[in-house]
DNA sequence: TATGTATTTAAGCAAATACTTAAATACATA
DNA sequence: TATGTATTTAAGTATTTGCTTAAATACATA
């Protein structure tokens, strides 16, 4: 890439450009981690995940399966991106794994959800 | 996939799974909306653009390759995903094409810019 | 009209993603 | 200990993504 040719425009604010890099700067680590959590959102499977979590609390692979119609496999390759981001923890009993949403890391979920229910409203 | 081979456990609630897939059918159409709007904004690149035109109002394709060291063709490329979903407008003045966010969608975006000015404080 | 700038579009490619099936692991229990 | 269930992990593959470079389009102006 050949950063020489950027905007040349007359109009063009150089301060302007300036302060929004250094606006991004500041918040380098931030970026990243919200990226992480919405990339983990913005897949179909993986956003019905989480909102049957929040809804009923907690579930297994095996329930997530029946109710998403998907292979188990497929579903715990899921819920390991989930859980290595840190959104969800794992309680064993017996031989079943149950996920339930991790509390720190709910409240861009909520208002995900509450605006999934405001979609439907105003649909 | 062999959808028989689901869970057996005697603990499984069916009635549970049932209120869950019927939950989902419900939102069928608000899961999909969201899903798209999370998945555009959970690019490391693209919720930079989207935090920019929300910070500066409105911005060119030339600006945003100058603050994010991109190519222009890169930009333009992203931006036009941003578009397709409906969260951007443009206008044009002259040679130049401003871009800024469509404020019938940009509950969700400020919520999550929050989030991540909230990241940054507790980081 | 010819030239230059801003932007988009297209083609090509490397990397990431999301499944599949098969095998491994963990626990329960006869 | 042997068998069965719940889950994860691994390997393979088709699709999608995000860049690159080159070419096309749109507008301005000499």
């Amino acid at each position: 890439m050949k950063l020489e040719i950027t905007c040349t425009r007359a109009e063009a604010n150089h301060k302007q450009l300036q302060n929004c890099m250094e606006a991004l700067d500041n918040m380098e680590g931030s970026f990243q981690k919200m990226t992480k959590l919405l990339s983990i959102a913005g897949s179909d499977v993986r956003l019905r995940i989480l909102y049957l979590l929040n809804l009923e609390n907690e579930l297994c692979p095996c329930d997530l399966a029946d109710i998403l119609k998907m292979s188990v496999p497929a579903i715990s390759q899921h819920i390991r991106k989930i859980k290595d981001a840190g959104i969800i923890n794992s309680r064993r009993d017996g031989q079943t794994l149950y996920y339930s949403l991790n509390k720190d890391e709910t409240e861009i979920f909520i208002s995900i959800f509450k605006s999934i229910e405001l979609i439907r409203k105003t649909a």
